[in-house]
Order: structure tokens, then sequence, then C-alpha cells
DNA sequence: TATGAATGAGTCTTCATTCAT
DNA sequence: GATGAATGAAGACTCATTCAT
């Protein structure tokens, strides 16, 4: 990616979790980002690709720093607090990228054809973990309602300590993952 | 409350929800409210009275509805329970509040004022729980860690079912409390 | 019509006219007219239908400046004389309304309703003349050429005095009818 | 003349035509003629140098096609309706340029130096004519409407036939010709 | 020669707000 | 109280033109 284009999108990231998508105007975009807004243009035909784009970048990017690291020698509730404390660390890290998936993933502005791509990914990661889920370590629970508690409480907790940063130490983020398995497994 | 100043409210809860802020113009309440511009500028001088009146209106009316349900003889879980199910039911009855306080409450437009002044109003009505949660039922967790993981489950619940409105019946509804209990309980 | 709106028409006429469609800015036409720009969004929707109206308004006004005047107990070519010179000396009086007929009539910013409906009370007007024409003073032509003939005619006669401004006298003018007459009739 | 000029030139003809100058985008042009944006300003300095060249190279090039045909041993009004027919037939078949130059030949982008160079060349090939009128087999009409309601004649024809192409047979292109000429000669 | 990324002034249009009626 | 015409600053987007490659 060019590096204009590149600090388009983060630029707008920041910007458009902090001011939302119409309080935020291009022309700021632009010359936050330093460029013309003209660039602006050059590189995305309108700000609904704008905010469409930028959305399949978070996400990936999100993806790409989770991945791969199921490890079938632990036992499950290692793995799967493993793979929570890396969302939330991340989102802690980070927080304007699971901020800006937070508020637009139901947003009119991103494509469903954009959503649809990207969901595609995130149920492949997951598919891992599927075996443990069905060896009945957790509650019997459908699909969608596992998943939507799983992310909720990612981001619930990312919130929190966002919003209490001087309650954040390890056993915090522990208690706070024992309130999220307390709740799933039998 | 006048009739006019009433029907503004009601359109601009479901507009801002649907639009957002800055997506939705005053023209566009007042046209959809059936009251001339000038009129919603009578009855609020700036379009950030407009959301900082209406977010004090729709907690209002939220809690107004969840009040005083407490039974000192029914065991705490009951209790918490009623008080959940309350919340959870009113957000599937009528989404729009709740997606407006889910919104807006970090939002720069609801004054501190405002947000103080309704947050005490949570508080008080928690403040009957409390006891329960002193007497052991409950894990040691701090106060703001323990409101939002309450509050997280509600929003997240509400959302569930709001997007899987075929998955909705009393089984899918206590499981979703079970998860949340299960969670705080020791 | 409000007076606000018939200042932006007339002012748009004559800019349309002189500078082209895309060549006339709405911010010009506004202050031109003395108005906000705000205030010609509130009476045209868009550019597109500014100039739409400013068709129909156009051409309406020149057709009731041109109206009714047939007397049977004149010769044909008296009756058909004196409405060429109304065209004539309208043209040659508001050369703007003319030119701007002329520059627009085949414009893709006329819907073809607007252009449909004012053609009709075209042939409204001319109807009358038909009884003359089939009488046989005229050669033998059908309608669209001789409509054209007859509108070419006036309109290259309206053109070529307004750029030899000095060369307009009763003489000239008859001439110019002549060279037109003589070729139509028998 | 480059290849690549050779397609700007023949692209913009079309487009400034079908959509006015301002209404075509040198991006545009150079886009269809295949051609990168920074080539068209090679050629061109400005877009205006590129309209004005464009002017030059059409009229040139009408006029070569109509060139020198008087023959002193036909009759004057054989010749003169070659001439005339001529100029109509290459609007029929080419009308991008006909209509390119009567939509231009008052633009203020044409620079007066290009209209003055050009309108004496065509005031060459009348001379010829020049004779034939002088001796008593038209009107006695000074020049400057005699030229006018030739070339008016002409356009009007052209567009005619262009508007009706189901009417352009031989039998109407000559009734055509008669309007013209009756109105003319004595 | 030829390219196309980069520019920023300029375009059409919207919007919160005012005010005379 | 209620209206909606009027305002002009601000927003998304376009465009002629330049310049490094």
């Amino acid at each position: 990616m060019k590096e204009k284009e590149q600090k388009i999108l983060d630029t707008s990231l920041k910007l458009f979790v902090e001011k939302g998508f119409h309080g935020t105007s291009t022309a700021e975009i632009a010359k936050t980002a330093g460029v013309a807004t003209g660039t602006l243009f050059h590189y995305f035909k309108t700000k609904e690709e704008l905010i469409d784009r930028l959305y399949i970048y978070t996400k990936e990017s999100i993806l790409e720093e989770v991945q791969g690291d199921y490890d079938e020698n632990n036992p499950f509730k290692e793995n799967v607090k493993s793979l929570w404390l890396k969302f939330v660390c991340l989102g802690i890290k980070d927080p304007y990228k699971f901020n800006f998936i937070m508020t637009f993933h139901c947003s009119p502005y991103i494509t469903s054809f954009t959503k649809g791509r990207i969901e595609e990914k995130f149920v492949e990661l997951l598919e891992i973990y599927k075996k443990g889920f069905e060896e009945g370590e957790i509650k019997e629970i459908y699909d969608e309602l596992l998943m939507d508690y799983f992310w909720g409480n990612i981001l619930n907790t990312i919130m929190h300590f966002e919003q209490n940063p001087e309650k954040m130490n390890k056993e915090n983020v522990d208690l706070s993952f024992e309130l999220f398995w307390d709740g799933i497994s039998r």
C-alpha cells in the first residue's frame, strides 16, 4: 500500500472513532493525514468507500495479530483464555481498532459484501476451537449466542479497562476472564 | 409536556439511533415530527440541547419502568433475575431507547452534567441490591467491574435477540441469564 | 411568484446564455441575483431543476407575448408576416430569451417531459395558420420541415441583426422576411 | 500530427459537442482517448489551447473537403447548389464537426485571432461565387445578410435531417435547397 | 515522450439557526 | 405558540494542471 493511502486509513480510524462518520469531514481527515483533499479522493472514490475499506483493513489487521495459537496439549480452558487474552490485550493496546469495529459493524456505511467477506475469516479462526466446545467442557449453547457472548464479553472488558485504567492489573484481568469462563463452563 | 415537544423527542430518538447525530438534520426531524423547523427551535434552543434533553428523557423513562420491585422475601438470585429480565424485556420491546443510550452515553454531545444527574438515579436504584452482593452470594468484585459486567451483559443480550429474533423464547432468555449469573456467583 | 425566485430566474437566464450551464456557478447566480446560495436551493432543489424551470418560464413568456393575432380578413401573407415579425422583434428586444431557447432546446438538462409540455402549446399557436398553408399559397412541404424552416429563419434573422446592429432598419427587416417568404411561397 | 495528438482532438470534438466545454473534463478526454492526463497537457498547454486548436482543425478539415469545384460552364444555380450540397452532405455525414462549429463559433474560448485566421479562408472560398451574385441572378442583398442566410440555411437543413433521419432522401434535400434558392433568387 | 500521483481552489449542495409574520 | 423563507458557513467531491519518474 502506498504511504499516503496508509496515512489516510490510520487517520480516519482515529477520527471516525472519536467523532463519528458524519462528524468527521474529509477535509479534516486529509489535513490531519498531511495530504491534500484531492489525494484522499484519489485513493478512495467516496467517503463511504473509505470507511468500507477501513473496516476491512481494521478487521484484517486484528485477525492477523490474533492468529494461530491453539495448542492441543494444553487444556481447553488455557487455549480459550489465551485467545480471549490476545483480543483483550490487543483491544487495550490499540483501542481505536476495537472501538471502530464496535461502532461500525452495524453501520449502513459498511456494505454487506464487506461484512460477509470478513465474517468468513472469523469463523475460520474459531473453527479450531469447535472441538473443545463439543467435548462438553462448556454449556450447551447454540453457536450464535456463544459467539455473541464471547465477543460481548471481550468488548465489555476492553471498555471497562479503557475507562478505568487504574484498575488494570493481572489480577483484575484474570478476574474478568473468570466472569466469562464461569458463565459458559458447566 | 406539550404535544409537539413530545413528538419531536420521539422522532429524534428514532432518527438519531438510525442515522446518528450528524446524520440526522433538524429539518428532517421537524418534517418527520410534523412540525415546522422553527417549532423545533422554539422548544430546543439548539440541536445539542435536543439530544441532551432526549438523553435525560430516555434514561428516565427506562428507570421509571424498571422501578421498585425488590422483595426481601425472595432469594437474592430471584431479585437480580427479575431486574435483569425487566431491563432485557424493555430493551427488546423498545430497542430504540436502549440503542440510543448505548450509542450516546459516551458521546460528547451529552453534557457531563446530564450524565452525572442521571447516573445518580441509577446508583440509587441499585442501592437496594447492595446488601445481597455483600452477603457473599457472588464473587468479590469491585463495584465498577460489577456494574459494567451487569450492563454489558444486558445490552449484549438485547442485541443478540434483536439480531436473532427467531431464537427468542423463554428457554434461551433463561439460558442467557444463567451465563450471566454463573459468571458472577460464587 | 416570489420576488427572489423571479430574480434568480432572470439572473440565470442571462448567465446561462453568456457562460453556459457548466460555466455558470450557482454561487455566481445567487450573488448576482442578490440572494444567499441557500435561497437558490430553497426555490430550486438542484441546478438542473433551475434550468428546467427556466426553460418553461422562458418559452411560456415568449408564447404569451406572441399570442393571438390572426385576422381572417387580412391576406395570409400579412398574417404570417405579422407573426414572423413579432418573433423577430421580440428576439431583438430580448435576445437572452431566444438565445437561451436556441442553446438549450437540445440540452440534456431539460427533461423531455418539460420539452413535450411546451411543444404542445406551440403547436396549438400555429394551428390557426394551418388553413392558410393548406390553401395553396405556399409550397407543398411536410410539417416538420416547414416548422424548422420557419424557426430557423427567425433565429437566423435575430442573430444576424444582433451581430450587425447597424444594419437594422425597416427595409432590411422586410428584406429578411422576403427571403423567407419567397422561399416557401409558390 | 502524432497519433496521440490526433486521438485527443477526435475525442474532444465528440465530447465537447455532447457535453459542452465545462461539462467535459480533461481527465475524461484523456481516458476516452486512451492516453494519460499528462499526455494531453504535453500536446496542449491548457484546456483552452485544446479547444482553440480543435476549432482550427475542424474548420480546416471542413474547408478541405469542400474545396474548389466551381465550373464556369455550368449555370450559376448549379454551382451554388453543388456547394450547398457539399456542405449539407458533409454535415449529415459528420455532424460533430458542424455542431462543434455551430456551438463554439461564438464562444469566448476560441481566440479572436483563431476566428479571424479561419474566416479569411472562407471568404477566399466564396470569392469565386461573387461574380454570379453580381450578375443579377439573385436579389440585391448586402454581403453579411447573404452570408448569414446561406450559412443559417445550411445549418438548419443539417439539423433538420439529423433530427428527422427518416425524412432524408434526394427529393426532400432538393426541396430544402429550393426553399433556400427561391428565397435569394430574383 | 509518456505516465499518473498529487494538489488545492472551486463546485454543488446541505444544514443549523434566525426572524418577520 | 407556530411557521417557513432566508442565511452563509461548511461538507463531499471535481478538476485543470504540475512534476518526478
